[in-house]
DNA sequence: CGGCTGACTCTGG
DNA sequence: TCCAGAGCCAGCC
């Protein structure tokens, strides 16, 4: 296993993975990955998002912020972009551009 | 080593 | 309901 010693990775890569842990068709804010990885806060979880290619193997697409809309960035070609791919996993956003944390709210493993 | 940047969240008015 | 300010930390040049 590669060891799941959080504290030899990087903390981006914490981020990361438990980005990864977000199963399709859910969707999860930054403060809740945040919370999950435990050591860092919202802001880190954006930043870290913001440093990966829009075409990556994290799913970063499926973290919103705490209002289930997604933040403009960019030139607001990724944030379209963004929308697209969680349509297309099965996520609905009403005429705010916003979701329902509620009903697609990712609860964590 | 110093400074800049960045996809958040909360509270108050 | 909308706007503004403050707090926070890692990565990169």
């Amino acid at each position: 296993m590669r060891n799941n010693s959080p504290s030899e990775l990087p903390l981006y890569e914490q981020i990361y993975n438990v980005v990864r842990q977000i199963p399709p068709g859910k969707v999860a804010t930054y403060g809740q990955v945040a919370r999950i990885v435990g050591k860092c806060t919202a802001r880190m979880v954006g930043y870290a998002m913001s440093a990966l290619p829009l075409q990556s193997d994290v799913p970063w697409q499926r973290v919103i912020n705490a209002q289930g809309k997604i933040s403009p960035h960019g030139d607001g070609i990724g944030t379209l972009l963004q929308r697209q791919m969680l349509e297309a996993e099965g996520i609905v956003f009403d005429s705010q551009g916003k979701t329902e944390l509620d009903r697609f709210g990712w609860h964590g493993i």
